[in-house]
DNA sequence: ATGGGCGATACCCTCAAGGTATCGTCGCGC
DNA sequence: GCGCGACGATACCTTGAGGGTATCGCCCAT
């Protein structure tokens, strides 16, 4: 199978429209349909049911929806990761480091002074990322190594050590009743009225539907919370970043939250391997 | 990146040499040549260095290999799963288990035996492996689940839950001198002149050198040692198959051996899901 | 009934991948 | 020191896979 035929069906998978795909690929569309049908020809199977009206998957299209685009990842890595080692070599080496934009800061800036002080460190470039968007970065070969938390990001296929665990709290406007407390519970605060969970945008950009804000940015979210629109469950440690205007209330039967670092299986990079080791120490 | 490229790149790269390869390849060399110069310019990174008299990698194209095999596996698993999962629905569905072949049978039977009597449970087959080919199956989408043994076999990559920890034995043939102590240190047996460790068919089918026996399967190598020609090394629970000619004897310093049942991540399968939740009640 | 949306088919064209012949270079043996 | 042989690169040709345009067939909505 070549990764062209991949791509075509993912996109056609994805889109479950031939003709979207084709734009997409930047094909035409017929192309694209002989394509998709020599691939099943080839298989033995059927991928995809046409049904005159709309395209749905198979049992076998949706296997190979998923394990096809961990294939197209893993090929984007092999592309990504020998680029970088020839990088490395004509100049400065460097990792890139993926981390969630705002999360766990102290930690990475103990991180970074452990590791840039041992002998023979190399640069880290570190990459600020959107929600979800790190793993994909590891995954494609982006990025070398990632600081996830467990158990919002998806750990399964990649290499991981537990870092720190520890419980979450609400993040309030000052002056909300609920702030008087010492500790919540989760259904306290979940299905508020007066204060609905924020939305993010999903992996296309577009936003879920809901009463709450919509929200671009940790800034952008600590303001709309400040200003009684709405509030957060985050880990313990985010408190280091609040000011006056927000407190925050431990959650005692929230799910209990691990930040790993995390790094691609089979990583061959000493860089990689200090990095971890150093985090360790921590 | 097209994966007939990188099944070029691959086959130079283990070759270290055009004509070999191409020949392997089933195609000329020239076109190979070109093949493999093109795929340099667009990543813009030499991947091999030719000497006129040799062929080596370069650290990029050291990365390249390592990789590229990870990628044309997860290509060959898409594959795999993707025409596995079409004979699923037409017929009976069933899963694919790899197990060493001697190694963990007592465990394996209880394992197939209660996964049996699970309402919804489909056909194992049970695959017998050679060393360490087990993993190369899971990560070519060829096997759904696997017992795997750490420290021997490479768990990177893999989705695993640990079964059974245990020590190790040496096996030895009746009447030797060692066979009267009542346990071992490993040194005491590794470095044995009247015993000395077998030697097992690398991956490409040929023995490295050594002054041990070659050996093919389980059943000649313990034959092996019942004549005195060499001593073995296994987990304690390989202790039930032994016969009256075969003694164990406890090596108190070896590495503990994890027993444990391993599935490629991102599994979707109901049926691997269920395998290791009997194997966990275990 | 009919027009429009959508995937499949028919047919053509282009270029990339493969083949053959040959060159350039470097060890090595006589 | 010379020529031979091994090996990768280059030159040039051929073919077919992959892409494009035009069009069909089918179904649903109006």
């Amino acid at each position: 199978m070549e990764t062209r035929e991949l791509r075509y069906f993912v996109a056609v998978a994805e889109e479950l429209h031939f003709g979207r795909a084709a734009q997409r690929l930047g094909i035409a569309q017929p192309p694209l349909s002989r394509a998709i049908s020599q691939l099943e020809r080839r298989l033995g199977a059927a991928l995809l049911k046409r049904d005159s009206r709309s395209v749905t998957l198979t049992e076998a299209g949706a296997v190979l929806l998923h394990e096809g685009r961990a294939a197209l990842d893993a090929v984007e890595a092999a592309e990504h990761r020998t680029r970088r080692a020839a990088l490395a070599v004509t100049g400065r080496a460097s990792v890139v480091l993926a981390t969630k934009a705002g999360a766990s800061s102290e930690l990475l800036a103990k991180l970074l002074h452990a590791y840039a002080t041992e002998p023979g460190s190399v640069d880290v470039d570190v990459a600020l990322c959107g929600p979800g968007e790190q793993e994909r970065l590891l995954r494609t070969g982006r990025a070398d190594v990632a600081i996830l938390h467990h158990p919002f990001d998806d750990l399964t296929g990649l290499d991981t050590e537990e870092l720190l665990t520890e419980g979450q709290v609400a993040i309030l406007p000052a002056g909300h009743p609920l702030t008087t407390r010492r500790s919540l519970q989760l259904s306290e605060v979940t299905e508020l009225p007066d204060l609905p969970l924020p939305r993010w945008p999903g992996n296309d950009g577009t936003y879920p539907d809901g009463p709450g804000p919509e929200a671009q940015s940790h800034t952008q979210l600590f303001q709309l919370i400040a200003l009684g629109r709405t509030l957060l469950v985050v880990p313990d440690s985010a408190r280091s970043q609040l000011n006056d205007d927000l407190v925050a209330v431990p959650i005692v039967d929230a799910p209990e939250v691990t930040t790993v670092i995390a790094w691609p299986p089979h990583s061959r990079s000493r860089a990689v391997a200090d990095l971890v080791r150093a985090a360790l120490r921590l």
